[in-house]
DNA sequence: TTGTCTTAGTTAGTTAATTTAATTAAGAAA
DNA sequence: TTTCTTAATTAAATTAACTAACTAAGACAA
């Protein structure tokens, strides 16, 4: 249970100062003191503090507004860094972050089809190392690995339970990687990272209700609620892939019918385009399908306007459930956005239960794109350091 | 922004203690001290201060472990009183309560059909005053008025904006009541104020996530997450009636098809009814199709049990977007329990995307059943006194 | 019955961290 | 050059927690 002490009284003023730091700055003592109502000895204090930790620093001098002019305060980016990696379906991706989502170096490589639990955690490990080779003067800064892991992942143990794509079941992700590299390992599932990383590098402020949701392969979301990732009883928050729009439909990988994941993610882009196109390729894509439309192939855009059109009913869902002040929308999918914003926008409009909502509710496209995972998973680190 | 002061620090163990006491009670100074880590001093200095302002009283000694006997603390339930206003949309009821939810007076009244907005608050001034009289030498005791209005409601400003089963628009009730009788008026939408009522007086302890749905002439449901409610960007946050769950069917009260509560709101069990059974009488409700299940009429038991299982889905939805760790289930429909928990019970256990979530989501019936929505509108003055 | 041990709760004094008020720093404007 | 502003720090005061020691009151065993 919560409990007010004293510690509690300084560890809120110092987050409030460092994220005022990290969100307004370059800023003055003064003006956080102005903007957090705190008062401006204790801003100079934690500020103090704060430096001594190498996580802010002075910058240059700022206008003069009659007055002396004030010292502006930084993050310190380079003071420490932290290590993310996507492991996707297909590849595993690992970067090294500063504070503010600057990647300082980056590798990538194939998963051998058919790969073992052994083969694959080695892979990583092997990536891993790969990035840290290249920042060798500066590994000591190093803070910690995030590890985005698409599947259903159990987090406290950080265990990647079971992908239905590679076939992979119980590998012990964080346990490998604490022995091998001797840092904090943090393991999440990729939807939520990926949310993490939108939210953390995307330049949003604050958003009361943040969600994100990842359209690719399979369809799943995260949900940040005051700066903080949900994630349910059970660890279901932000499922939506899984979320029944239709009574019937085709068979999904959960088992059921009728999930928005079966209308909308790539394959089932694909199966609608086969279904409404005679002559649509065997081999076809989502990609191919996007490749057709912008052409101007008539028949691939409606096939992308109906998607859209089901994507914006799965976002009403959203919104009349737990109703976020922004929406942001990512995955392979939303590389077809040309065709599918119009649609979702629309389906918004005409849907949405009162006029105000109508109006307001902010879906955008991911800022970040295709990095967002792999920054979100390293922000995993950040979060606690920063919160 | 949340700030570091003393008044936080006090206020969180303020809180703390003074829940403590409202769930645990009768409890000691030492053992609330034991079970929230807060030191004894301390807490005798709170309960100090929580015994001068009439929130909690000495009771009786407890049992010796050994050595002194400790004062048991308890809600002073009779210092403070709040009124309750559920305005459904045929009657209004109001309540006045203690602190612990006993009923101390209540009255109710028909709401004309066709009313004004005029006639409509002078019926409602009239029911308070009518509970109000039956308290009459204590009235100074009562805190404020709270309201449950249906329909939809600005909270802000405590205005109905708009109600489709009366036809009523912009009642300022918050304004008209606190001009009427000089206390703070709350103003919520119904199912808010029934999952306030049920989280509140329903006995569950503490509950992170906590998830009430009310199906009846609508359906709407209440988050109350970390003891506070969801509203959302626009107040949307529980508007699960509007989750759209099919492609098609029948035209709901907000304009678009395939809504959640067209298919099993009251008047949605009246049209399956009538469409799966021939010799249905015109004048089937709701309630009789319900007594006719009881009866033992299987084509009305398939009936209830098809509603059951598109409840189910429904709440599956509710899962796989916030997955609360208790939902309730209450509202007119839900009197016929007996034939619709089981196949929700099943459709959970079909549908649910992890073994644990099929073993682990808890459903359950309403335990305060009526009295929810009008204990809750009450209760909504409580959570200001105990926050 | 008496002494010792246990648990409950209070009192006195200390400590952590904020706040207020005063002070220094440094520039702008007249 | 004087006066006014804004920025930041320092010193003292305040708040409300914490520690340690103490009183209260009963259990239990010799």
């Amino acid at each position: 249970m919560l409990r007010g002490t004293f510690q509690l009284m300084k560890s809120v003023n110092k987050t409030a100062i460092l994220n005022k730091i990290r969100l307004a700055g370059p800023i003055s003592r003064a003006d956080i003191a102005k903007e957090t109502g705190i008062t401006p000895p204790t801003v100079s204090t934690i500020v103090k503090e704060l430096m001594a930790e190498n996580l802010v620093a002075e910058s240059r001098l700022g206008k003069s507004k009659g007055g002396r002019k004030p010292t502006l305060l930084l993050l310190k980016e380079d003071g420490s860094y932290v290590i993310g990696v996507d492991a996707g379906s297909k590849t595993i991706k690992a970067i090294v972050s500063d504070l503010v989502g600057h990647v300082l170096a980056r590798a990538e490589v194939e998963i051998y089809p058919h790969s073992t639990n052994e083969a694959f955690l080695e892979q990583m490990t092997a990536v891993i190392r790969t990035v840290l080779s290249e920042i060798a003067d500066q590994c000591e800064k190093v803070l910690g690995i995030g590890v985005a892991m698409h599947g259903v992942v159990e987090i406290e143990s950080g265990i990647s339970l079971y992908s239905s794509k590679t076939g992979l079941r119980n590998v012990p992700i964080k346990e490998t990687l604490e022995a091998a590299f001797d840092l904090p390992v943090t393991v999440e599932n990729n939807s939520r990272a990926m949310a993490i990383g939108e939210y953390w590098f995307g330049d949003y402020g604050y958003i009361q209700r943040f969600s994100v949701i990842n359209i690719g392969r399979g369809v799943g979301s995260g949900l940040i609620v005051n700066d903080k990732l949900c994630y349910g009883a059970q660890d279901l928050t932000g499922e939506i892939g899984h979320v029944s729009i239709s009574l019937d439909g085709d068979v999904c990988s959960c088992g059921n019918r009728g999930c928005f994941e079966t209308f909308v993610s790539g394959d089932a882009i694909v199966k609608r385009a086969k279904k409404m196109i005679q002559d649509a390729p065997d081999d076809l894509t989502a990609e191919k399908v996007y490749a057709f439309a912008k052409e101007g192939k008539t028949d691939y855009i409606h096939v992308l306007e109906e998607t859209g059109k089901l994507i914006g009913i799965g976002i009403i869902n959203l919104v009349h459930t737990v109703n976020p002040d922004q929406i942001v929308l990512g995955g392979g999918v939303m590389k077809s956005a040309d065709f599918l914003m119009p649609q979702i926008q629309q389906t918004i409009r005409e849907r949405a239960l009162t006029e105000k909502a109508k109006a307001e509710t902010k879906v955008v496209i991911s800022k970040i794109g295709d990095d967002a995972t792999v920054l979100g998973a390293a922000a995993l680190l950040l979060t606690e350091l920063f919160y």
